[in-house]
Parts: C-alpha cells; structure tokens; sequence
DNA sequence: AAATTGTATTTTGTATACAAGCATTTTACC
DNA sequence: GGTAAAATGCTTGTATACAAAATACAATTT
C-alpha cells in the first residue's frame, strides 16, 4: 500500500467512504493479495478512528475482498488460480441467465444504446486508456443487466466481476482481443434483436469461455 | 421480536455470535421484515455493547437480510414477490450448475450418501418436525454442492436458500410436497449415478420450477 | 544450537463517551 | 385554532479508552 485518500463526502458515513476507498484500492491492486488491513495503520493514513475502518472492514469481509481472522485482523483476500476457475464458471452461468431474461424484456431503445457501446469501444481503444475500455465493456454488460430486469442478479454479476477485475484489464491490455471481444458482442446483440433465446445464451456462453480462457493464459503467465 | 439470547462461545468475537443470532433470528421470522434494528434496544437484549451490534449489521446488509439508510438505522430487508422471483431464478441457474459440476465429479461416496439423505427424508416426514424435514432437504443438496466442489457457488447457494427459508418451511409444511419432492430427488441421483449431465440438469431444472411455484402459490395466499 | 519461557509491544475486541441528526412535541405567536 | 419555531428526546455516527489476545524478541535453559 502507499498512498490512500479519502473522498470525503459531507453526507455519506465514514465507513461507507472508506468502504469504497478500500475496494477501489483493492480492486486497482495498490493493496495487495495477502497485505493485513491493520486498523490503526488505516485509521490515521485515512485521517478517521478506527470505528468507520473496522465496519468498512466488515463489508469487505461480506464481500469476499477481505479475508478476516479472528484476533489476528484482515487482509486482502488471495485468489488461486482455483479460486479464479470457480468464479469464472458462476459469472458464466449467470451472465446467461442475464442475457436470456433480457431477451424476453429488452427494448428497441436498449438494443439501440447496445450499439452504441459497440461503436464507442471501437473509439474508445483508439485511445489505449485501459480503464476507459474497461468501463466501456462494463457499460455494455450494465445495459444488458438492466434490461434483464432483476436488480440482485445484477449486483452478484457486478461482485463477480470484481472479484476478476484485476485479471480482466489485463485482457484488455492485449489489443488482438478487441476484435473478437467486439465480435462477440454484435452477435450478442443480433441475437437479442431477432429474440432468439437459444441463441443469444449459445453467443454469450462463446464470449464468457473466450475470456475465461484469456484470464487462464494471463494467470499461467504471470506464475 | 420477543426472545432473543446469545449462544457466546468463549472464541468467536461477539459480532460473529451476534451476526449468527441476529440472522437466525431473521429467518426463523422472530425479526419480521421491516422491523427496525435499532442498536440500543439489540445491545441490551443480548447484553453486549453496541460495537459488536453494528458490526454485525453491517454484516446482514452486505448479505442482504437487513438494510440500512444513513442516519436512520437498519431494519429488516423486506422481500416482494418479485424479489422473490428474482431469487427464484437466480437460484435454478446456479442450482443446474452446481449439480452439473456435481455430474463431472461425485464419488460413489457421495452418491451412496445421497441415498442415505432421501431415506432419511422418508423416516423424518414421519415426525413431522418441520425444521428437521427442512434440514435433510438443505442436507441433500449439500452433498451436491460439496460433489461440485466450487465453495464459492455452495456458499451462493446458501445464501440464496437463507433469502427464502420463511417460504421453503412453508413448503415443506404441506405434506402433499413430500412425494414429489423425494422423487425429484431420486431423478436427480440416478442422472448423477449414470453421469448424464443433461438429464440431472433437466432434473434439477424440473426440481427448482415445482418448488418455485409451490413458494409462489403461498406468497399469493399469504396476501 | 535448539527449544522454551518471559516480557514488551503491537493489534484486535469491546465498551463507552460525546457529537450530530432526525422526529416529535411543545410553545409562542398570529 | 392553526402554523412556525424552538426545544426535547431518541437514535445513529465517530472517537477514544481500556482489556485481552497475539506477536516478536530477548533471555534462559537444555
């Protein structure tokens, strides 16, 4: 860890500012797998007691971003490769369950916004801002979310997607995946345009094991 | 809410022990949905300080069994009917997963212990000690969710079981459940045993829409 | 040298104090 | 009597104090 701040906000409890100050940290990798989240070292390096630090851990802990031992404190959670596999599968079961139901529920003005996404990653990788594209595959995802209508399968599937963040903007740095990526997402959209439900699951599922196997040569590598 | 006591365990940290009293009792219904979780009131019932209180609330709300607005207080998450529904389908998606996963790996082992847990069914219903019956159906699919070997997804599963506990006990009350319900199981052991991937999740597909709409059946009843 | 005990230090666990916000009632004024 | 402002009480938010456990390390023993 080096260097946290808080984004004070006059309305929002403490625990909940640093909830996502430490998540964002977590999840940008400037706290580390394995590294202790030490209440009093947090507490004055965020400029707060530790009461906001030690509920904010809580949350992490709820999670699955912290890993916390009892009298021994918290730490970053580690992820195996294992670990990784696992959550791999459950993000592809659910982001099919997502783009089925939005298949039966989606509007001619979301496929439209689709679209767009797809037009605006293609400008987006132009620039090489690695975030910038994160956030535009995200927001195509999020449309597609939204249009499933089901509020908590969105929340797990955005959990899920944090947990491999990490390893996804990885993916993202390697540019020969853009066009399969952006594949991959006109065939999710002909699919939803044309409600085909079969299909739609069968083009998703493509996409999701496409990742998950960039996500293993990325793990592979890096050990 | 009347009685609450603490089952204090020299080891665990009070939170722990709150978090799993207070949960518990979200479940069994003694907090009834809506229901303010007003700190004080919960420190002098189980005689603990608020500290631990709060941690523990920030626990149920990352699990989604409470919610809280800043400055106000928790309560008790209220479930819709279609919060409900969303559960619903979130849990088949992840159930089929999990008895497929279960399909690739199960043990002879485990497969004879899920015969076990279906007999055992059988003798327990005659008791009709509800809680007990509810057990040894949470028991069977246990055994699968270990077979799958993925303890992200088990603890998923949990947690999407917790969400609608109040409606599988009234399921499970209805004693003309009880034959389909060990059939579907039966269905669901010999797919495992012949490692039919496509007929257990077929199985477990049919399992979860009966169940689904016997718990839509006594939502509707119940308003 | 290895193991063990003892002690100081660090860190977490829990209780409590105090501040601030929100709601409701009371009071003052028209 | 009705409305606005003030006051009161209850609740959450945050900081801090103290206790207990874990850790690190030195001293002692084997």
């Amino acid at each position: 860890m080096e260097n946290l701040e808080l984004n004070a906000n006059a309305y929002l409890p403490l625990r909940d500012v640093v909830f996502h100050t430490l998540r964002e940290a977590i999840l940008r990798g400037d706290l580390k797998p394995g590294e202790r989240l030490m209440e009093l070292q947090l507490a004055s390096k965020l400029g707060v007691s530790r009461t906001p630090i030690r509920e904010a851990i809580r949350m992490l802990q709820q999670e699955g971003l912290a890993v916390t031992v009892p009298r021994k404190g918290a730490e970053v959670a580690k992820m195996t490769e294992k670990d990784m596999e696992d959550v791999l599968l459950i993000r592809e079961a659910l982001e099919i369950l997502a783009v089925q139901l939005a298949c039966d529920n989606i509007t001619k003005e979301q496929i439209l916004l689709l679209e767009e996404k797809v037009s605006e990653f293609e400008q987006v990788i132009k620039t090489g801002d690695i975030k910038l594209i994160a956030q535009t595959d995200i927001d195509f995802h999020d449309i597609i979310y939204n249009a499933a209508g089901n509020p908590r399968l969105m929340s797990m599937l955005n959990n899920l997607r944090e947990q491999i963040y990490r390893y996804r903007i990885e993916y993202l740095k390697d540019e020969k995946n853009y066009p399969h990526l952006m594949k991959e997402h006109r065939q999710i959209i002909e699919g939803l345009k044309q409600k085909k439900k079969d299909y739609v699951a069968e083009m998703m599922k493509n996409h999701m094991i496409n990742q998950a196997n960039e996500v293993r040569n990325i793990i592979r590598r890096q050990e």
